[in-house]
DNA sequence: CAGTATCCAACACGATACTG
DNA sequence: CAGTATCGTGTTGGATACTG
């Protein structure tokens, strides 16, 4: 990750794409979103991410306090993958952008 | 550019982050936004973004359909650079996830 | 199951020189 | 002034094999 994009005093934009920047992080919210998972059930969501990716970003994620992991001990083990508060106000900031983009789908995937 | 994250059917995040991903987009948007500017501008605005990258983020921004691009036929040549209404659109729904940046900044400029 | 370890490829970015 | 051309580099992501 490309942390804090060299410019001066940066902006709460700056901040949030150091957080979810990349190919992968925005769709892992949008998985995330729907309530706990294992990191199976993502992968499986997810068509295309490969295990180290994956692994990197939820890493980064929970880093960042976004994303909470909870170990169960058992065998086999379990994890299972949620948002943090901190992380559901930022899928609350996302929503916009979604709507956005879903409102100019037509025109957007035409010209990308 | 990363065009279109290899994900079944593209949801409307997918689409804003193909246009405003990468380093120095975002960046870009908030310079825009206060209105026409120059290509020198932007340059002494942004700084550290080469001109190289400066220029390429401009062409995609403009292929997009989020920046016009008004050439005036002058000596020395002059070029402004603004938003699109579909541009002033993606503000809007850029806004709430620079507040969340914001309200954040704290809690993440010590994590990140 | 849920990862980590390697190795490799693609690409975005950066620096510099040059042009209409 | 507003770019384009080139070349080099670092980071990100992909594929695969292996482990607690």
């Amino acid at each position: 990750m490309e942390t804090q994009s060299g410019v001066d005093q940066p902006c709460g934009m700056s901040l949030a794409i150091d957080v979810v920047g990349g190919k992968w992080k925005m769709h892992l919210m949008w998985v995330l979103a729907e309530g706990p998972v294992r990191f199976g059930q993502i992968r499986r969501k997810l068509e295309g991410v490969s295990e180290k990716v994956l692994a990197e970003n939820l890493r980064q994620l929970e880093a960042s306090g976004i994303v909470h992991r909870e170990l169960y001990a058992e065998v086999p083990p379990r994890v299972e993958y949620s948002l943090t508060p901190l992380g559901e106000s930022l899928n609350q900031a996302l929503a916009p952008l979604e709507a956005w983009g879903d409102r100019n789908r037509e025109e957007l995937s035409a010209r990308i």
